[in-house]
DNA sequence: GTATAATATGAATATAAAGTCATATGAATA
DNA sequence: TATTCATATGACTTTATATTCATATTATAC
């Protein structure tokens, strides 16, 4: 959490603070980031940096809080919006768009979610992963859990399996969007990505006897 | 490439070097991994691996280059040993098997290529990936494109999407392979990829009518 | 056994990073 | 105006890194 001090800062000074280290965290990731570039972009003295933040990891935290909290707020909307009866394969899909859409938005923060997660170094960011835990594919577990009991999906696969797959396929599904090319070609994208997902609904859906 | 200096010490020599770097690049990345404990470990003197090679992009190119050598003798072995008519999903599920098989044997050479893969610092490592090639997504278009006029597999999803879709699949296989938990659990492991290649077989595949 | 070439060595250098601290500035209060 | 408190500052410290280099050791050749 960042110290009380930042947040009297006014409003303009902490976005020029934050946006400065997203593109920093963004293009170097966590440990090639560089305090030096961040307060240089951001036009503030070394000194002050550490008023605001206790530490590189202390900012690190916060800004993944703030990509959390974001994403959230997409997945929220798309889930109110969604009216009709429960159908898995259809709530699956619009929980993937919801996150490419996130993604489109805000393709600093997702970039800096996505090699959280990607990192090896589970140890260190132990307690921030904790922080993901709504996001993760223990999510799709009761999802899949309550898809079964209806029968929309194949109950012959294991649960954990199919979660898994889902799980990571969400994730490459984004990583590949955040690759260059196909970032300014959102419109080409979606229908990708349909393809994509109905190629793996295929797959799990039950077939009707 | 390293100097011939290193070529001409001994094997028990060369492989402690050879080793160590392995390992030191499979715990901690290319650019966190430290020459100074490659060298402790490998018990040279620091001056004695700027011998070897020219300084440390050398030496991961080179430890590429071997990952690279040691897998595609993996999936050789397989696809002599597969006689059998072409069956598209048949040959898929094999190399996805060869692929498992070698991070097995091999994991933290396996674990260092998929960093490198997943790294986004493609500037950088622009002449390495290249190297990669032969493993790359473009491996499967020639199949795809076999296997479609075979009548193997649905011709109405556009090839690339396949094709990214099944290379990107064959990643995260190895990668939750290499996660903790799975790496003991070989025998448990195999029938979940099973599982999985099965679910996206199905959506793939082209119904016989 | 001497000369030459190959290899080994670790102290020294250069560079960059995170984090600290004494001090300066400015705003608010009384 | 004088005092107090919050904020700003950048030089300094510490620590780690990759890489170099002059020199020492060992092996090879004659």
């Amino acid at each position: 959490m960042p110290n009380k001090t930042f947040f009297n800062l006014d409003q303009e000074k902490r976005d020029r603070v934050l946006d400065s280290a997203i593109d920093e965290f963004a293009k170097n990731g966590y440990s090639k980031a560089s305090i030096t570039s961040i307060v240089n972009k951001a036009e503030i003295a070394k000194g002050s940096f550490y008023q605001y933040f206790k530490n590189k990891y202390d900012l690190f935290k916060y800004i993944i809080e703030i990509a959390v909290e974001r994403k959230l707020e997409y997945i929220n909307r798309s889930i109110n919006s969604y009216n009709s009866e429960f159908d898995f394969i259809e709530y699956w899909k619009m929980l993937n768009k919801a996150g490419i859409k996130f993604a489109k938005d805000n393709k600093d923060l997702a970039t800096i979610s996505l090699s959280l997660i990607k990192n090896k170094d589970k140890e260190k960011f132990n307690d921030i992963i904790t922080q993901l835990k709504p996001l993760s594919d223990e999510m799709f577990e009761e999802l899949i859990k309550k898809a079964q009991r209806k029968g929309q999906i194949r109950n012959d696969i294991n649960q954990e399996y199919i979660s898994h797959l889902l799980y990571k396929s969400s994730f490459f599904i984004t990583e590949y969007f955040l690759e260059e090319g196909n970032l300014n070609n959102f419109d080409n994208y979606l229908p990708m990505v349909d393809k994509m997902m109905e190629i793996i609904s295929f797959g799990i859906k039950k077939e009707v006897d």
